[in-house]
DNA sequence: GCGTCCAGGTCTACC
DNA sequence: GGTAGACCTGGACGC
């Protein structure tokens, strides 16, 4: 793979690079197969036309004008328009151009987020590469303890997904939904220990090959209208269509629904599970069209917050 | 060692 | 339209 591009991305302070592509509960910016070491991401995603692209960037700029340089890998130099789209789809993954000074305003003040706005300060929430990466982590994590979504993850990226060599160093992409679509059901629920997810995964990327809105035509649509058509995806439940779309959302499952009770002092019940309405109308009202990143914030600071 | 339980949901059949 | 039951798998736990 060559260099085909670089680019400079000036960020909107407050901006951390680190926090951003590194979160601290460990889950991935682009891709379970990328590499961290010495304040450098070596990562990759998919152009429009589903040709592997490896992206190696790095913190640059000050606290004051913070920015992030990244060297674009190709095998074939893309057209301008898919330099457009992946520089486009690698600056909306940095969150760069997000502009959180209203949410830490309103964090400032709420007694929850408080703390966590200063332990991760300028941290992103960053958008999905692509909807079949972010279908992939959603059903990945239905009903199984995280050790095990990681390792059907990993499973996926070894038996199905692109290898792309970057500076001696091997980074794997999320497998393509053509590449997933074609491969026998019984085989990934064998190689890949994926068990009932197996036909939801294989049905999922038949949707999307066969043509489905994109991220970006999804932002387009009213919220309402987005969650509908993901919940058209066989396996994306409300829960799963939350964790996708592109709009402001609050997805609760029965681990997270027991931090954000315990936060919002809401008493726990046999059943964490009945009580997802309640507390996402609570999140609602008091984040608003912020609440989203205010999960973030808080499912990356649980140690710190003492919950969970 | 063996059996049982259950985990960061969703679909389907049945009422 | 509401809800119980089934669904893969493997680690934790009790015996």
């Amino acid at each position: 793979m060559k260099i085909v591009e670089r680019l400079r991305l000036a960020a909107v302070r407050p901006y951390s690079f680190e926090l951003t592509v590194h979160k601290p509960a460990g889950w991935h910016w682009l891709t379970p197969g990328e590499v961290w070491e010495d304040e450098t991401i070596w990562s990759g995603l998919r152009s429009t036309t589903g040709k592997p692209i490896g992206i190696r960037a790095r913190a640059s700029g000050t606290t004051l004008k913070p920015a992030v340089v990244c060297e674009i890998f190709s095998k074939e130099p893309p057209s301008k328009y898919e330099r457009l789209q992946i520089s486009t789809k690698v600056a909306g993954a940095l969150g760069v151009s997000d502009d959180i000074r209203p949410f830490y305003t309103l964090a400032n003040r709420d007694p929850i987020l408080k703390q966590v706005v200063k332990d991760l300060y300028g941290m992103r929430a960053g958008v999905w590469p692509d909807l079949f990466s972010a279908a992939v982590l959603s059903i990945t994590l239905q009903m199984a303890p995280v050790a095990r979504s990681r390792r059907m993850m990993n499973a996926l990226i070894e038996n199905y997904g692109d290898r792309i060599e970057l500076d001696r160093k091997t980074i794997r992409l999320l497998p393509s939904p053509e590449r997933i679509a074609s491969t026998k059901e019984a085989e990934l629920k064998r190689k890949c220990g994926l068990g009932y997810r197996a036909r939801a995964l294989k049905r999922v990327a038949r949707q999307i090959s066969a043509g489905f809105p994109t991220l970006e035509e999804l932002k387009k649509m009213s919220p309402q209208a987005a969650m509908t058509r993901l919940m058209e995806l066989y396996g994306i439940g409300e829960y799963s269509a939350e964790m996708i779309t592109p709009h402001p959302s609050f997805p609760l499952d029965v681990w997270s629904v027991q931090i954000f009770a315990k936060l919002f002092g809401v008493k726990l019940t046999d059943d964490p599970r009945s009580l997802i309405p309640r507390i996402k109308k609570l999140a609602d009202r008091r984040w608003e069209k912020w609440r989203w990143l205010a999960l973030v914030y808080v499912l990356n600071d649980l140690s710190n917050l003492g919950v969970g």
